[in-house]
DNA sequence: TTCAATTTTGCATACGTATGAAAGGCACGA
DNA sequence: TCGTGCCTTTCATACGTATGCAAAATTGAA
């Protein structure tokens, strides 16, 4: 209940140095004497002293707070996401500051503002937009800016993602090896950049096969919505897509759901589903989904680095990293042989 | 690039008036006369001025920062309440900074420092437990803390907690009444008071019910221990529970499968399962579980309420709120009809 | 022992804002 | 016209720390 705040004024007094011998004996990289490094540490023990991060942080300009924008942590990609990004900063001595955003975009103007004010060294985006006029300004205020799993067509913007094109082919050529006919994608929310890369890159490797999207839908990225797409991709018994690519792992359990509980149909004999991310339920038996996986930690320290590294040095350029995704063949897709056909066994 | 911080003297220059002024339009509460009003704004919209909330922070001493320790991520009950908490804050002007602790406990007093050090305005403690003379050296220090879904011994600790005994107990005698004779447990990791709690309530259940606990092994409150702990559980044909409890639904979902994918038992027909929290997987049909639901808005609001409570007056009694959970019947546990023995269809 | 070179220390000031006290302005009634 | 009371504004200072600069202390070599 004592609500005396100990300052590094009351160490000095108390181990009989200046307050600056304080100061420095806080602040790394300063030469201080063994003597009085001895007695300031003492005294602070004594008092339980520990610096003020605020009022450092007013001197130097740095505050050691990263801002983290994240709209939904219903898709279990971003709960990773958040844990390591935290974790790895807190090493590097920084520190996560969260601001939740609804998938509006005024929202995240305004929020990006209150981010400002609180003079973050950083920030990252992760599920969220950004206007190019409020992007400008925290790029004007000089506050580094990472976009985390998202594409913005302004250039200055630093961004890491996983190569979604590439990771939308592979599963295209690989549903196509397989040997399916008939396909369906379920699209994520329309303004995504995720949703319009793995898409094109879906598309692409099935015309490169010769073939084509037979049928899409809308899930929104959001579980229900995703039911109510399967439902209607999958609710005429005469047009079905005999594979399915959903827009990432999240939904792809939610059609998965749909076509064995309320649709009888068998995964992967009827239909194959695969998804987008490789979160941790992709791999659990019951769904045992096959997927693209989205190296999380790999994404952090990319982001982390480049990160720090515009902090260092403002004028540092603008970086793009995009990262393989490795294809993660599970359950969820038909056997790749097709020898039983021939009988050879 | 350009790195010019505007502060409110370059406001107040431009706009005629005194710096005071300026601080007082962008301080709600203080008196400030149309006119200047209508100068200050002018001014401050052309230069782009916000206030800086570090800079207020070492006048007030209230820096709107609320302090969040958690230790994983991984059980999706935790993500939710990253959400709701964030923007529930949000909303009253405080934000939060993420602490990830790793399980050890001396690392959540490490932390609990670098918190401190930040003049967060409270803490809230979700997954992790503090050592006591931590807690009392938080409560020394002023800043008011509130243990989430934790309980901890000393009484001055303010928390805020399902009714896990009940729950337990809830479950015991649900399971009782299906008929049910051989009772497992799988435990969460043994520091924990959900842990204690959930068993306690367990056992009480089951003996006020003329039965007793069989089989009890320990998972530690991750998925991969779980399994194994089930496998370990339900190895000996022999000797199998014919329901568990598992102390929360994450653990749930590996129990489920290894029970389904490894050992070709059949849920709920062979074994029911029961967990704790009501995880938005436990409503997915490929698992549709039979759980105790943790209401985590109503947790949620109870936290802020008490946070902000003690925040606006320190001498505020702490409160322990412990919330009532309710059964959530579902498809994990066997139909509670006996009709079909007798033959009646 | 002496002096120069080097390290350590203290002094003073700055960071950007909030706020009590004092001074200024205004309207109103006598 | 003058004085009284109230609302605004300004002035000055404080919050807790970092840091350039100059003074002091230490070191090392001659």
């Amino acid at each position: 209940m004592k609500n005396e705040k100990v300052t590094s004024l009351d160490v000095a007094k108390l181990a009989g140095v200046s307050q600056s011998a304080v100061s420095r004996y806080f602040t790394p990289g300063t030469s201080v004497s063994k003597k009085t490094s001895e007695k300031v540490k003492k005294a602070a023990d004594a008092l339980g002293y520990r610096p003020n991060i605020i009022a450092r942080s007013l001197i130097t300009g740095q505050s050691r707070i990263i801002g983290l924008v994240v709209a939904y942590l219903e898709n279990y990609f971003y709960p990773e996401v958040v844990e390591r990004l935290s974790k790895t900063l807190q090493d590097k001595g920084y520190h996560v500051l969260v601001f939740i955003s609804s998938l509006a975009a005024e929202n995240v103007d305004q929020i990006t503002q209150e981010i400002l004010d609180y003079q973050v060294d950083g920030i990252v985006l992760a599920s969220a937009n950004m206007s190019s006029d409020l992007a400008a300004r925290c790029h004007a205020s000089g506050v580094p800016i990472v976009l985390f799993n998202r594409l913005q067509d302004d250039q200055r913007l630093s961004a890491v993602t996983s190569d979604n094109r590439a990771g939308g082919r592979k599963l295209a050529e690989y549903l196509v090896s397989l040997g399916h006919k008939r396909f369906g994608y379920i699209a994520g929310f329309g303004g995504a950049s995720t949703q319009r890369d793995r898409e094109q890159g879906f598309r692409e490797g099935l015309e490169l096969a010769g073939h084509s999207l037979t049928l899409r839908e809308v899930g929104n990225f959001r579980y229900e919505d995703a039911q109510e797409a399967a439902r209607r991709m999958f609710g005429d018994a005469g047009h079905r897509p005999d594979a399915v690519f959903v827009c990432n792992d999240h939904m792809a359990f939610a059609v998965m759901d749909v076509l064995r509980f309320e649709l009888g149909l068998r995964v992967p004999e009827d239909v194959s589903v695969v998804g987008f991310d490789d979160v941790p339920p992709a791999r659990w038996p019951a769904y045992n989904l096959t997927t693209i996986r989205q190296n999380v930690d790999d994404m952090v320290v990319e982001t982390v680095d480049t990160l720090l590294t515009q902090i260092g040095d403002k004028a540092a350029p603008s970086r793009r990293v995009v990262l393989d995704g490795e294809l993660i063949v599970r359950g969820s897709t038909r056997s790749p042989n097709p020898a039983p056909k021939r009988g050879t066994r």
